[in-house]
DNA sequence: TCCTGTGAACTTGTTCACAGCT
DNA sequence: AGCTGTGAACAAGTTCACAGGA
């Protein structure tokens, strides 16, 4: 898995796959070809080739992809396969709107706990799982847990962050609308609804 | 404005500068360089000056750029001076933590009306506003409002769009985890969280 | 024949480096 | 001196077009 040569648009395409996979596999389709994926994910049918093909040959010329093992192959190569584990921070509405969606668990991953700062919301339930002080963050470490979701106000992300670091998360969701500063090994998504929904009158 | 030639990724990052400005703003600074932008955002400063140059030159030579008039217009460059109105689809537990978050007013964005099909949340409320029947949808046209947000199951938001575009919205900011099929001249941008965590690990 | 895998061409986006204004 | 605005060089990502296996 040559990782380094590897782009970084093709890393953010591979869960795109993956969702439209897994569809697949629940129409009981056994092969898919890039052109029907392509149909689906409105991505170039070269891309998708292209794209599978920096990490091996999967699929099988004149027949396409077996959806199957496309998928297990996708789920390895993202790390998907060990079934990882995350943690949320932030018991608000966002917080607890995520804490019970169950959609995470399509990519194997699981929320495992929910930290929070207010009084009367620790020990409350969000989705199943128990509201726990943030003073208990370092646990984590612990726990070997390495993705998190930040879903506080903007002031507080940054010292959190700075405490996910210290015990270990290399990968974090960040819901709240600022920068955050990160050592070079983690990985940080950010992303602003707001800032989302700003871009679009442009294009009206 | 030669918006056939401006990069979408300028766009995309216009908001950001945006809400930089805006910070800045907040604490009296009356004049930003292009590389105090980047300290802040962590985009190369040239990238920035080249952003702002495809809309005219709006800095001073040996000072920077004017916080408050760069402000201006960016606001102005991607439509947010006219107060734009959305309305949000889906009152579900993501629908109603979107409805009382307060940080679409900093884009001069309102959502203006909540819908939702399911009897029980018709008319209640969900931050400050009303939610009306789902089978209300067209009077946007009447309205005029051009954003919309769908925070619905899946399986709803290809009908929804459907009826969104017909009463003549442009801009969708789209939160159900699937593709949406829409004419050319209607932008849509999703965000799957799921599938935003779900690259991260590939990092670790 | 159908569809993959991939070098090569192309397109898009980024960064450099510096002329020129304040 | 300091910082913008921008052509030119560079880097990244996408698409084409086709050889070759099933």
């Amino acid at each position: 898995m040559k990782k380094l040569s590897v782009p970084d648009e093709t890393i953010r395409r591979l869960p795109k796959y993956l969702r439209t996979l897994l569809s697949m596999k629940e129409q009981k389709r056994e092969f898919v070809s890039s052109n029907q994926i392509a149909e689906f994910t409105y991505i170039n049918p070269a891309q998708i080739r292209k794209d599978f093909s920096y990490f091996g040959a999967f699929g099988t010329r004149g027949t396409g992809y077996e959806v199957e093992h496309l998928i297990k192959m996708v789920k390895e190569i993202l790390k998907l396969d060990s079934k990882p584990k995350a943690v949320l921070i932030g018991a608000g509405r966002i917080g607890t709107a995520i804490a019970s969606y169950t959609g995470f668990g399509r990519y194997g991953i699981e929320i495992v706990a929910i930290y929070d700062n207010c009084p009367d919301k620790i020990g409350k339930k969000a989705g199943d799982i128990t509201i726990k002080n943030r003073s208990n963050l370092s646990e984590i470490k612990r726990k070997n847990i390495k993705l998190a979701i930040i879903a506080t106000p903007p002031q507080e992300a940054q010292s959190i962050t700075d405490t996910l670091v210290k015990a270990g998360v290399t990968g974090i969701l960040n819901l709240a609308p600022c920068y955050l500063n990160v050592p070079d090994n983690v990985r940080i998504r950010t992303i602003d609804l707001a800032m989302e929904l700003g871009m679009l009158p442009y294009y009206t």
